[in-house]
DNA sequence: CGCGAGCTTGAGGCGATTCAACTGTCGTGG
DNA sequence: CCACGACAGTTGAATCGCCTCAAGCTCGCG
């Protein structure tokens, strides 16, 4: 049995942030809540540092993240390093369009990580699974309705990818850094891992520099400028939101437009 | 009657980037490739500057660029831009797997540009429509089975993306135009436009520096380096790669892998 | 207690920006 | 025909943002 409680969180509700995660994104039918919750059967953990997913591995199981930071990246020849995404609880891994990963990226604990790999055996995917078309020419499997919530997921995530470019390619470390802020602050509410102005962040600075396209020094002191202006505070990975609103206008940040859920 | 020639070639040739781009990513059939030729009917030219897609608007209309150059891109309150990427024929775009754009991108002409948009209103869309689940819940309308091709051809421009965020947040300007000038020869090679390691790039150095994330002056001095040094040769618009090898070391860049066409 | 990982701080340097001017090449119109 | 402006490219000089190097610091933990 896998340890009973990852992040404080009891197993029977961890499955809960998917549930959220999905229905922010189009409204689930309770049975397909209850497919969901099933989930918490399947449960793996893993130590932070593992690999989740790596480049060749065809084999590829898509999962989600129950508990637990991750993230997406790729390592340069000489070392340095650059982070593409940052995942949360309740975020895809895997789900791929396209079974060939393609892209040389490599997803990676950086805390401990709790994981549901749903059975694809029945069903045989969410997607589209390696040989979608082979099967179903044509079209994809989905036997449980939902296509529709791993496409808007994968859109909203490559706004999320468009928002980095713009941080990367455009806005100065301070810009950046409260961008991300904001950014991840959103993506909490978005599965109740938020409360008010406040979230944890379990990131060491090196990964924000990764993150971020920064030196570690740098990071270092934008934070601390962040802080000294009064506009966030930040103690071990403890994070508040001082001026959101100010924030906001600093980075430029305006949340991704969701489905007319409400 | 659009105009006969667009960019010196004969609308009867003119879809044959588009067969041979999405050839590249999963062998068509005589008729796929018949279907795609017959787009050479619905020609739309636009001029340089001119917006081929915006944000909100949420018909959408997919489309084949088969002639001339776009972007992609954001705009920031202060003016600064950013170019998420760059588009050349045989390029799809608004082909988002999901309807709603979400992300706040305009693509823009750069220089007349020619582009083909099928007809939908037969088989409602090649890879699911702005509701394809709400007429086919659980599956995407494709008569054509160009979903695997457009679902391939998602999954590389991804990795185009992911490029990008690298040569963003940690290469220098030296190495992000080394390897922006191989991914552009690359690409250009698999539509047929690339002879030898010779290109047509009709760009400005104000774009390729809104792409690069640099400025236009040190875009200047780079490629200025780039010559000095015999790495390539540029004059105009034409570009020429005389050391590919070394290029490829300085930007570590590896092409996307493609699927086993050969 | 001592160690190591992460955070903090200072000093110096380089890469890239900004500002500003100048060049060359167009197409346009007097 | 040449004057003109518009635009892209080029160059220099000064500045600044961010990086590197190198220490110290703090804390948790064996």
């Amino acid at each position: 049995m896998m340890s009973a409680r990852v992040n404080g969180t009891s197993p029977a509700s961890m499955t809960g942030v998917v549930v959220r995660r999905l229905r922010a994104l189009k409204p689930l039918t309770p049975a397909q809540a209850q497919r969901l919750e099933a989930l918490g059967d399947r449960i793996e953990t893993v130590a932070p540092g593992a690999t989740l997913q790596s480049d060749g591995a065809v084999p590829m199981r898509p999962s989600f993240m129950l508990s637990g930071w991750a993230c997406r990246m790729r390592l340069l020849p000489d070392g340095r390093r650059q982070i593409f995404s940052l995942l949360i609880p309740g975020d895809a891994i895997g789900f791929c369009v396209e079974p060939s990963p393609l892209s040389s990226a490599v997803v990676v604990a950086l805390t401990k990580v709790a994981l549901a790999t749903p059975d694809w055996s029945k069903g045989e995917s969410l997607m589209g699974g390696p040989d979608a078309s082979a099967s179903h020419p044509g079209g994809v499997h989905d036997p449980w309705g939902f296509a529709d919530h791993m496409r808007r997921s994968a859109c909203l995530e490559e706004g999320l990818l468009l928002d980095h470019v713009v941080r990367l390619g455009r806005q100065t470390a301070y810009e950046r850094t409260a961008h991300l802020l904001l950014e991840l602050h959103w993506r909490l509410s978005l599965i109740g891992e938020a409360v008010d102005r406040r979230f944890v962040m379990p990131l060491t600075q090196e990964i924000l520099a990764d993150f971020l396209g920064l030196s570690i020094v740098h990071v270092n002191r934008t934070l601390q400028q962040l802080r000294r202006e009064r506009l966030i505070e930040m103690s071990g990975s403890h994070v508040v939101l001082l001026e959101t609103a100010q924030l906001a206008v600093i980075a430029d940040y305006q949340p991704q437009v969701l489905p007319q859920t409400s």
